[in-house]
DNA sequence: ACAATATAAATTGTACACAATTTAATTGCT
DNA sequence: AGCAATTAAATTGTGTACAATTTATATTGT
C-alpha cells in the first residue's frame, strides 16, 4: 500500500556531508518534552474517570487538597501553593462555588482580598476523596517508593525550571 | 475549622521516613500530581519564551518535532504518535496551516484521511529551532544523564498509565 | 447493488492555562 | 490630607485538551 516514497525522512541534514553525526538534538528534545506532556495528559485522563462520581475535574480536585491541607485561604495564596495565577484560579472557583464546595468572600481587612474558605459541603468531600490515591496507585501497579522516587526528580526539575525562568525574566528591560 | 496552623509545606520536607507512620494519603496524592502537573505546566511556561520568536506555542512545537520526523503523515497517525485526537489537532493544525507552516490535503486514496505535510517554509523552520533543546538544557543547568533518566522513569509510568486506562475500558461486558 | 456498519476528521461544548489589561483597594510619600 | 505607586482579583483574548456528536467517506454482509 505504501512505499518508501510516501513517508520519508524529513530533513536530517540535508546538505551535511552525512557523515552519521549524533544525536539529533531536536529529537532528544522531542522526546523528553513529549514524556512529560504525555504524562502529565494521561495523569488528568485517569483521574477524570476516578473524579468523575465526585463531580470535580483534576484541577479542580487539587485545588481542593490544597484546600484539605490548609484553609482559609486568599486566592493568591491558593496561586502561589499551586502555582496558578487568578486568572485560571477565579473561574475554577466560582465552579467550586456553584458547587457548594468553596466560598468566596472578601477579607474585610483588606478588600482586595478574595477568602477561601471550605463549606460543610466541601469539607465533607474529602471521605469521598480518601480512596482515591490508593486507588490510582493500585492502577499504576508501581510500589509507592518508585513513585516517590519520581516525585523527587519532578521536583528537582521544577526548581530547575523555576531558576530558569526567574533568570529569564531578571535579565529583560 | 480546625485548621490554625501555619503552613510548612513546600519546604523541603524531610523526606518523611520510609512508612510506619500514618501518612495521609491525600497530602501524598497532592504531592506527586503536584509535581507532575507544575513541571509540565513549567515547562510549557519556559518553552512559551523560547518558541515566541518562531511564532509557536508549545503544543505547536511538539507537532512540528513530529513533522520533521516524519512528514507526511495523516491527522489520525499524527494523534496516534502524539497522543491526542482530532477535537486537539484539527484546530491546532490549522493554525500552522495559516502560518504556512504545513499543507492540509485529503488523501486521494480516501477522502476521510487528511495528509498533513511541511511545506518548504515548514521545513526550513527546523533551522531556526534547532538551538532550542541546547538552550533549554544550557538553563536548566542539569547533566544530560539526569534528564535521560527522568525521561526514562516518565515512560515508565506513561505505560502504566496507558495500562491503568485500558484495563479500565475492557473491563466491564 | 445497497442498506448497515465502521472509520476519519471536523464540530460542539466545557474547562483549563496564561499574557495582558482592567478594576478596586491599600500603601507610601510629601 | 492628597495622590502616585503598588497590590489583589477579575476580566479579556488566544490556544489547548477532550468527551460527545456530526459529517463525509469507505467497507461489509446478504
Amino acid at each position: 500500500m505504501n512505499q518508501d516514497a510516501t513517508r520519508r525522512e524529513t530533513g536530517a541534514g540535508p546538505a551535511t556531508g552525512a557523515k552519521g553525526e549524533g544525536v539529533d538534538p531536536l529529537r532528544l528534545d522531542l522526546q523528553l518534552c513529549f514524556a512529560l506532556y504525555g504524562a502529565s495528559n494521561r495523569v488528568t485522563r485517569l483521574y477524570r474517570t476516578l473524579l468523575a462520581p465526585l463531580g470535580l475535574t483534576y484541577p479542580q480536585y487539587l485545588v481542593m487538597l490544597a484546600l484539605w491541607e490548609t484553609a482559609p485561604r486568599s486566592v493568591g495564596e491558593l496561586g502561589q501553593a499551586l502555582d496558578l495565577d487568578s486568572g485560571t484560579l477565579t473561574p475554577l472557583l466560582k465552579r467550586l462555588e456553584a458547587q457548594g464546595l468553596v466560598d468566596r468572600a472578601r477579607d474585610p481587612r483588606d478588600e482586595r482580598r478574595v477568602i477561601i474558605s471550605l463549606t460543610l459541603k466541601g469539607a465533607a468531600l474529602r471521605e469521598k476523596a480518601q480512596p482515591i490515591p490508593g486507588e490510582v496507585v493500585c492502577r499504576l501497579g508501581g510500589d509507592l517508593g518508585e513513585l516517590g522516587a519520581l516525585r523527587e526528580a519532578l521536583g528537582a526539575l521544577q526548581q530547575r525550571l523555576d531558576a530558569a525562568q526567574t533568570s529569564d525574566k531578571t535579565s529583560g528591560s
